[in-house]
DNA sequence: TTCGATTTTGAACGGCGTTCAAATATTGAA
DNA sequence: TTCAATATTTGAACGCCGTTCAAAATCGAA
């Protein structure tokens, strides 16, 4: 009974992102994140239920920074279409190669999904993607440029990328964005 | 000293893939294998030095599987070659959408990915995927176009893709393979 | 049958997520 | 100020995990 529970929370996230940044996804444990942030393992669980509660804690931190990093990677209106897609795409790959124990962590880490919940933290990547896109293409369309780029930067940082080539998952990157906002204008 | 060692690791892979199937990735313990398989952890590292060697042994025979699905879906020499691969891009978001828990273990769960290393098991569907493509595009934007598809069927897999009507994942791969030979007709 | 080599075993180590009764600290009323 | 009542913290405990290793069991050859 010693901080307001806001507080201590946000101390636990951020010694949490340290250990994560750190020494990697796998060192996130119960027993080392209390030891970080000097409480006790039952403290924890009475701020976050789960270790779970903590991750997604850590997740939504990690979405809403890489949602200002891509939006501050955009030219800007005055650029091409595709420009600025192909901006966004490199720069979502920039930042899942700088902090590959956050992207696990986002991506394929302990992540216990309950089946029907979709990470609500991807809403302000895909609107500042809708935003950069213009209202035409339909949400279909938008997910899917979404995801495919993300395949290419979900196997570059786990490294399961064969035959990479200096630079190839940038051009991967722009093939796969030119061609996918051709294939938008054209069919829909 | 009883059973021919290729024998009981075949029946241990065989008992790993059961236990995987039947209960999930995270079902696969050490302990537990060696209790299905009938035998006691120790002869189990003796065996397969680590658990990730099952894994290993798994993904392998998971990857075949799936690009002898792969191969029995193309529709053949005869169809376009877009058609063919749509039908490719979609018989694996299928496989992974039936094998949700091989899925995982192939490019989620459990990978100690030693960071050099691509999976050699990718090479029999990337060989199959540059039969059906055809001599013309290059090796990158072979794989740029697998790693788009990927995206979307490792979201949809892992129930992460938003806004998902009624075979929007079917749609989006389509849109993806036709944008991506097109584009890499005009483009290289 | 004996003996050296191989293989199997199961206990043990440290760590994990999680729970919970007991201890502690804080509060508000008397 | 005192003292219940309440809220919070604690650390031991549970059952699991991957992994190791000395001892036991089993084998093939002599």
């Amino acid at each position: 009974m010693r901080k307001p529970h806001k507080e201590l929370k946000a101390e636990i996230l951020a010694e949490a992102g340290r250990l994560v940044d750190g020494e990697g996804a796998r060192a996130l444990s119960a027993r080392r994140l209390a030891a970080a942030a000097g409480c006790s393992v039952g403290t924890l669980y009475n701020l976050f239920e789960h270790l779970d509660g903590v991750v997604r804690g850590l997740n939504r931190e990690t979405m809403l920074r890489l949602a200002e990093t891509l939006a501050s990677a955009d030219p800007g209106d005055a650029a091409p279409r595709t420009d600025r897609l192909e901006a966004l795409g490199r720069a979502y790959l920039a930042y899942g190669l700088a902090h590959p124990a956050r992207w696990e962590l986002l991506f394929r880490y302990r992540l216990e999904t309950p089946p029907e919940a979709v990470p609500g933290e991807l809403s302000a990547l895909l609107s500042l993607l809708r935003r950069v896109a213009g209202p035409e293409p339909s949400d279909e369309a938008l997910i899917a440029l979404w995801a495919a780029v993300h395949g290419i930067v979900e196997l570059a940082v786990a490294r399961r990328l064969p035959n990479a080539a200096e630079g190839a998952e940038g051009r991967m990157i722009a093939l796969v964005i030119e061609a996918g906002i051709r294939g938008i204008a054209e069919a829909g």
